[in-house]
DNA sequence: CTGAAAGCGCTAACAC
DNA sequence: GTGTTAGCGCTTTCAG
């Protein structure tokens, strides 16, 4: 089988006996084309199985309607999550996706990535790696050597950067006023990694209920895990020891939370009436627990889906003429789902 | 801010006095340029930030280095798995990734599929969407249209097409005869959706295993499911009913085992010594069910990586002058962990 | 309504 | 070693 050679507007004119640019007009939908000769163009086409290269266009045109993603952890779900978002909205917006997956989510020289998406020339970048420890102190430096728009999810506002997160801050917030107003007293925190700004903002949260119902917050209330149900399962054991007089515990993540719900089981602890357990992310399996975990549901997707929007609209407005720069944050609102591991049977 | 402009090569060929070609030449490491004149233009190459478009590049050498993939259902884990055995591998071995998730994983209308990718000039197309019901149907007509390379993930194996996949049905026979080593008598099965290509080989696995030892298998023995765990709570209440001598279950996923652990906790039939439990799949949390899951290994990121070494593989002999295509089928092995939820801790 | 010429940014093939 | 010419596949501009 000899595979079959590309066929190029070209050949097409030939067989119609037109010039490239009357098929041009053609496949480009212009009016001013014959019908017939348009007709018999279109049947040309259709028979050859012509199809215009994208490349050779984005060449003239000096545009590509090409997003350049640029993610990390994908075997984790969260982040797929959000390229799920990405890849739906994109497609709705006439946009295809150049994908590159950081090998590790601190990354420091980006160079070659820049290289890779620069000369590929995508319209616009998504920054879809969380913010972990200094892996964003190269936008102070760098961010002038990208000379497309750009969008960055999950990370702490900046000036000079657009950004689209989801409130973490407001989400351990909600958790845990959910806790006192389930009658818990003593709740304690089982966070992410310190390094993750993510977790971070969780953490405040909680803290930030604590102190505004007037409780008093140690060092031996909050253990610290890496998102992993294995990590959870150590850090909880500890927070244990730490604050036996704990009676809720909200957990960073879900995998954690199935850790501390496995424990609980293991040992006689019950929950919800001897330990509430509110968790993060609310994943599917979440309402399968044992008993059903209350989460704080975060809409990755929507994450993905409003940071298109805003790059694409970014795009639009970089192309015109009068281009004024608008620097513009978005968080969105994560949501509490209350199912039994939250709420005592027992009114406290 | 005005966004700075692309830089050509004309431009650092201006500033540094010589032709484009000379600078193409510096670019791509030719040999023939005089060791002081390269250093001049390297020097204007880091001042300006020149970086060649790979789009005009692409378009003379007519191949741009980049696979076009197309996937689905990214917002679940297995998908997302796969995704990033294909990053790793495509960065690898040098390729850019062009991503195409399905709305559906059941698609009928593949034309703006191809259109997409073939104008796109990607050198070959990565398949990485399961077989379902009738959605490999187009292959036997359409295939031929495609002029790249193609690779197919998870599907039965076909003539004509180049396939790789977990064995499942390996997978399913692993699990059962571990049941069956365990002493287990009456061995259910909790299937995924039939349509499934994937499913039906876990099942017939598991028939196959049962038929092995001699045993019978009726209707009543199994119940199908979905994947996720609400469909693996009423599949499994079903089965309980019609095959109340159950001492042990085959669950297609990991999912659907979640939910056989919950109900088994809440109604008091213990795992593993009344009911024996073995899932499908490896996610990372089933260490962390209660009791800890026994279940198939089927490492994803291997199978998305093994693909895209194939159609690279592909990619270059179907570059060469006498090119002679080769059709092949790579079936990769799933492993099982033996976890609790399987081990009776009194001998049967 | 249609075509000829020029050129997007780059490289292959050849000349000097 | 280096420059010139031509052209990848398409669109833009302008002439007819």
């Amino acid at each position: 089988m000899l595979r079959q050679a590309r066929v190029t507007i070209r050949e097409v004119a030939k067989a119609a006996g037109v010039s490239t640019q009357t098929v041009s007009r053609v496949i480009n939908d212009h009016p001013d084309v014959a019908s017939d000769t348009r007709k018999r163009i279109q049947d040309i086409i259709e028979q050859f199985g012509y199809q215009p290269s994208a490349l050779a266009r984005s060449l003239i045109k000096q545009r590509s309607y090409t997003l350049g993603v640029v993610t990390a952890g994908l075997k984790h779900i969260g982040p797929s999550r959000t390229l799920n978002g990405i890849t739906e909205e994109a497609e709705e917006l006439g946009y295809a996706l150049l994908l590159k997956e950081l090998k590790s989510f601190s990354i420091t020289n980006l160079d070659p990535i820049r290289k890779l998406l620069i000369s590929s020339q995508v319209d616009g970048i998504l920054w879809a790696v969380p913010e972990i420890g200094a892996n964003r102190a190269w936008v102070r430096d760098s961010l002038a050597k990208f000379t497309v728009p750009m969008i960055f999810l999950t990370m702490q506002v900046q000036e000079e950067i657009n950004i689209v997160s989801v409130d973490n801050f407001l989400g351990g917030k909600l958790a845990v006023q959910h806790l006192i107003e389930q009658g818990y007293q003593h709740i304690g925190h089982l966070s992410g990694p310190m390094d993750w700004w993510e977790a971070r903002q969780r953490k405040k949260g909680w803290e930030s209920a604590l102190s505004d119902s007037g409780r008093e917050i140690s060092d031996g209330c909050w253990a610290e895990g890496n998102w992993s149900s294995a990590s959870g399962e150590k850090a909880f054991q500890e927070l244990l020891k730490s604050y036996p007089e704990m009676d809720a515990v909200f957990v960073a993540n879900d995998q954690m939370s199935l850790s501390v719900l496995q424990i609980a089981c293991r040992q006689g602890i019950s929950v919800p009436d001897q330990l509430g357990v509110v968790g993060f992310d609310g994943i599917a399996e979440s309402a399968y627990f044992w008993p059903p975990l209350t989460t704080v549901n975060q809409d990755q997707a929507a994450l993905g889906k409003t940071a298109v929007q805003e790059l694409v609209h970014l795009i639009e407005l970089s192309r015109q003429a009068e281009y004024e720069p608008v620097i513009k944050t978005i968080l969105l609102e994560p949501s509490l789902v209350v199912r039994e591991s939250s709420v005592p049977r027992i009114k406290k």
